[in-house]
DNA sequence: ACTCCATTGTGAAAATTATCACGACTTCTT
DNA sequence: AAGAAGTCGTGATAATTTTCACAATGGAGT
């Protein structure tokens, strides 16, 4: 596909990038160096620069970015220029503050169909996207190529089963169950908890420096 | 500090292997192979066993693990004996989710206090953790050295910096904000906008295969 | 036009992380 | 009791990621 030869670590930061350039791009700033940005998402000037140079030169020695070049470069490259329809799965607490989320604003990723397996949410309209009910989900999931797995930790492998076969590409899976897929289909793990966990650790057995 | 020579990256999964062992023993289960782990976490045996190792030898060859024995070591290396406590601040949808959120479930990791600016949610209790406003920070934020952050991004440097002043040890950071803090404070991002961007930047720029 | 300064892009080196592969030892089977 | 099977712990290697450090170059000031 497309560039392979890109480091993960490096896409991983890409959105960062984006998000930080609108803000720029918005205070009316058209120039930009690697120094400045770095400071502002608190990634090594070093480390941006050899970023951003996988996709060529995009800067000017000497000079830095050009913000609105830079921005509009990334925007393809993030495929911004299409709207990118995902699907939530569970309408649980955390389920319901996706929904309320405002996940457009610098982005074209929208939350367009949610489902749960409570009648009681059925039907209703969270955050101005309908909740279908989960034996729906056969019939109402087309075409749609990324789920966010909301849903309790008992369900979630039969839930993403469903997924599956439904043809899901990508899961962004708030389970902490790991949930087991086919190789070809890419799933992202956020474990609250242990997120939690690993930074108490780091506090408690790091020391003061870095 | 203890043991500055375990690599960040076996660090962030300590939680992990901690929250699948109390599985197995809550099922019973007194013997388990880095094979048999590795395919319920999904990371490959060899980096487990390297895991491990870093804390000695933990198993027997030919044997495996046993799993109250592993399971009683990270307790104690996780921290688990004691309570560790956590203030919430930011009680919007996302804040609420996680004061409705069970993190005690095998965990002594324990949200104990909510801040916010909403003077309709102070004084109410959510999830059973009581909300005040967030001037009276200073006031009740005693001996707790955690906090998770869960605030509008517009509002994240201020209330960081009444955080650093007050003392606070490590911060989990959910708002798109990059704060900044002295040295010595720990952040961890969790960055929803981003990761979900990154996995739908993944699923169309790296092939089907890994 | 000339000089000075800032900043990129990138080879090279360092640091970190993951994986291979196998000797050593344990348990199980017969 | 002996042999087979299973599994750890780890040296060595590979892969990935970060960082250093500097030549090259564009821009700004005079």
């Amino acid at each position: 596909m497309d560039q392979n030869k890109i480091p993960q670590a490096t896409a991983k930061r890409l959105p960062l990038y984006y998000r930080f350039l609108n803000n720029l791009n918005q205070q009316g700033k058209n120039r930009v160096s690697s120094k400045e940005l770095s400071e502002a998402v608190k990634v090594d000037s070093a480390t941006i620069r050899r970023d951003f140079s996988y996709f060529g030169a995009l800067g000017k020695k000497g000079y830095g970015y050009n913000v609105e070049y830079l921005l509009g470069f990334f925007r393809s490259t993030l495929d911004q220029n299409e709207i990118t329809e995902v699907a939530l799965i569970g309408v649980g607490n955390l389920g319901t503050a996706f929904l309320n989320y405002n996940f457009m604003k610098n982005n074209n990723i929208r939350i367009t169909i949610a489902f749960d397996a409570d009648t009681e949410k059925v039907g209703k309209d969270i955050g101005g996207i309908p909740v279908h009910h989960i034996d729906e989900l056969d019939e109402k999931l087309n075409d749609i190529k990324v789920a966010i797995l909301t849903v309790p930790a008992a369900e979630a492998d039969i839930i993403t089963n469903k997924l599956v076969e439904k043809g899901i590409s990508g899961i962004l899976n708030f389970t902490p169950a790991r949930i087991t897929v086919p190789k070809h289909i890419r799933v992202h793990h956020i474990d609250l908890a242990v997120e939690l966990q690993a930074l108490v650790y780091f506090l408690k057995h790091y020391s003061l420096d870095n």
